[in-house]
DNA sequence: TCGATTTGACCGGG
DNA sequence: CCCGGTCAAATCGA
């Protein structure tokens, strides 16, 4: 186990070593009067690739960690569970949601008890021209109900998808002011959209943003080199956010991100598994979704949570084929991973 | 008129 | 009994 961190930590200090390279050349590039347009999208690939790969190693690192809380190794069959936290600025205020499964995960040390909802937690920090609001997520929702949490400063929505009741889709979100910075959207994620009109959109829009994914990646460069060089998240996020109207509207969080019990892998054929190995054929493609999400929406970080999930909701819920593509239903949580990037090679 | 939002009431877990 | 989550009637607005 400690030669594989070693290994790890060498081949992740390389790649991000290298990616690090890749970025002041295409600065030079990008400065000099000599840029071409070819040699930068050449750099550009590099880099996403060296970014890709070292997402990849993180993300067998969490697997790896996952087998350890779970005293169950069979990592073959487990999906990535990683909650990412792609900087250390803006760490996120106490989540109340993230506490509570902490704590249920504790209790399910003794007991299973309650099962509940799977869940994500997504930050978004939105300012645009004086307009704040969390960002949209390609889905159509209907608030209803609003609830002042103790302790916080904010009320919390309650959302449901539009298509409840035409299509018995459950998935809900909830979405709450942070306390600490108030441009700060925590968005909770629940349940598991079912509607073929969301995920008609998801598909179509997440093809055209392939398309324009060196395109804008293009863009963005340019961005940022003319931006003060302490341009902070912040800036960030006002440039993804201007973005939106272009680009594909976060989705869903997709399935492979799911924790899955491995006992109950039953759920994931080997064939649809996303993650049927550590590191699978599909990994490129999926982290490259992943890291755009991250890029195009602000995410100070995205925490993934697993906790029990209610099966019989889920079962209720009707099937489609999309369902099986945004990770098999009924997946019974047990574990709750988190991954911190500090505590990653200790 | 109809769909979305607001908001107080209600329910259930702890 | 407290608190988070949901319900549903009232209200809003396009």
């Amino acid at each position: 186990m400690e030669k594989v961190k070693s290994m790890e930590k060498k081949k992740l200090i390389n790649e991000l070593t290298q990616g690090k390279e890749f970025v002041n050349q295409l600065k030079n590039q990008i400065i000099g009067p000599l840029a071409s347009p070819e040699e930068c999208d050449l750099l550009i690939g590099k880099i996403l690739s060296t970014l890709e790969k070292s997402l990849s190693i993180l993300n067998l690192k969490a697997l790896l960690l996952e087998g350890g809380i779970n005293n169950t190794n069979n990592s073959s069959s487990s999906c990535s569970s990683i909650s990412f936290l792609a900087s250390n600025n803006n760490i996120s205020p106490k989540s109340e949601v993230f506490d509570s499964s902490r704590d249920q995960l504790d209790k399910n040390m003794v007991s299973k008890k309650r099962k509940k909802t799977q869940q994500w937690i997504n930050q978004t920090s939105i300012s645009v021209n004086g307009l704040e609001g969390p960002c949209e997520d390609g889905f159509s929702w209907r608030k209803y109900g609003q609830k002042d949490i103790l302790g916080a400063n904010h009320p919390r929505a309650y959302y449901r998808c539009t298509h409840r009741n035409t299509q018995g889709c459950l998935a809900t979100k909830q979405v709450q002011k942070s306390d600490g910075n108030s441009t700060i959207f925590e968005v909770t994620y629940k349940g598991r959209h079912s509607c073929k009109v969301a995920q008609s959109e998801i598909f179509s829009l997440n093809n055209q943003k392939r398309q324009k994914c060196n395109k804008k990646q293009k863009e963005e460069m340019v961005i940022f080199n003319s931006a003060s060089p302490n341009h902070n998240v912040e800036n960030l996020n006002i440039i993804t956010a201007k973005e939106e109207e272009v680009f594909t509207p976060f989705p869903f969080p997709p399935a492979p991100l799911h924790i899955e019990n491995v006992e109950e892998n039953k759920f994931f054929p080997d064939s649809m598994a996303p993650f049927s190995s550590p590191i699978a054929s599909e990994l490129p493609l999926y982290l490259s979704l992943l890291t755009s999400q991250n890029d195009e929406f602000g995410m100070e970080h995205m925490i993934l949570q697993s906790s029990d999930s209610d099966l019989t909701e889920l079962i209720s819920t009707p099937t489609s084929i999309s369902n099986s593509s945004f990770g098999g239903e009924g997946m019974d949580y047990e574990h709750e991973i988190t991954f911190d990037i500090e505590e990653f090679f200790i």
